[in-house]
DNA sequence: CGATAATTTGACCGATTGGTAAACATTACA
DNA sequence: TGTAATGTTTACCAATCGGTCAAATTATCG
């Protein structure tokens, strides 16, 4: 009798991690342009250029190729936010994590936009990770921030939307990359684009972070 | 014999106006959720209580009721940056901007998504009106901010980016309310929220773009 | 080689999709 | 009120959806 699923074996083989690679790839492709609901079987198959019965051999449903999916791209995505170093100086490990975050949009903006989709749709199925882990590293480096504040290190502010503020901006152009080229017009949507924004970043963050002289009577 | 479509009619009667409201809200609702492939015209009829082929009888496809509902919110998503005042006081115009689009993102966090939505899937439906109207107001725009800029009203920097970072800092709380919801945790996530926000945004961008001292040898 | 397990595919299933046809119900208006 | 235009619904269609099945093919290994 023939093992039901790949998935059922102890060792994957050679071609079992060859196909599921191929598949996520087609996978992310399809997800992170559609979101799950407007992504079809079909059109994963076509990408990966597999037939829709072989996919289904990896991966028992469509909503187990998401899961993988997103399982496997949500530990690197946080990568950034891990390196995030308290004993570091924060002009330069914010300077960083902008740098870092506005590199992962320029070169993941597919799996940008899988996340994208994902909380548009109301995070259907990862707002336990949300909670979780996510809730849990955020805090922490919040707490990182909020002591360089009270250090005066840097101006006091709230951390977590000096986080959410850095998501957006950076994901932004690897998310609504179509509205920023329409915008920026032939001309600039080059791949400068990505170091301009570095250097507006930047500025933006590290002045407008920098503690404010006492403001003297005058 | 009956004329096949209402929208043939020259004058709209008061039940057509009323029916095609309704449907527009419901299409909101589902549009901004699912995005356009993954929304069907079920779900749509469902949520407005009305049977399919009614839906039908108001617009001929799905695609009209998307791009109907598009060309409704058009217009009224870009008002706080056409009121965007070139004689106005730079410092109090991007306060007020950003308020304003914080405003909407929390009373139309729906047609926020709606656009999020649709520039994930590469803009498909609105590519024209991006690149016409839409970078034409920008460009308008751009250029008062430099001109502030010359001027010596604010620091220097890239007038594009700098829309573009009030754009997704502001959406962000409407396009990933689940995200910021889960990470500030039961707590902190209460309405409050966009005050907390606007506070730290109004800092983040008023002291980022002061004129910075002249960097004397030190 | 032979045999057993792993992989792949075409044919197919019931449910859902966008959309239509025509009968039926309601409204507006002379 | 009568009647023609407008509005609504039931029944239906072909295409596509996620997923199954059994047969066919290929890889693995003694």
């Amino acid at each position: 009798m023939t093992i039901p699923r790949a998935a059922k074996t102890q060792r994957r083989t050679r071609i079992q991690e060859e196909k599921e690679e191929q598949i996520l790839e087609a996978a992310l492709d399809v997800f992170s342009v559609s979101g799950f609901r407007g992504s079809t079987i079909d059109q994963i198959a076509e990408v990966a250029g597999m037939s829709k019965p072989n996919l289904l051999y990896y991966f028992r449903t469509k909503e187990a190729m998401h899961r993988a999916l997103i399982d496997r791209v949500l530990f690197t995505w946080l990568e950034p936010l891990r390196a995030f170093d308290a004993d570091g100086n924060p002009e330069s490990e914010i300077r960083s994590y902008i740098r870092r975050k506005l590199e992962m949009a320029r070169d993941f903006p597919r799996e940008s936009r899988l996340f994208a989709n994902e909380m548009l749709q109301g995070a259907p199925h990862v707002e336990d990770e949300l909670k979780g882990p996510l809730k849990q590293l955020v805090d922490e480096k919040a707490e990182v921030i909020r002591a360089w504040a009270k250090a005066g290190k840097i101006a006091k502010c709230d951390p977590y939307h000096l986080i959410f503020s850095i998501w957006s901006t950076t994901q932004h152009y690897a998310d609504f990359d179509v509205q920023v080229r329409a915008v920026l017009g032939q001309e600039h949507a080059g791949a400068g684009r990505f170091e301009d924004a570095a250097r507006f970043l930047e500025q933006l963050f590290i002045d407008g972070l920098k503690v404010k002289p006492v403001p003297s009577a005058s």
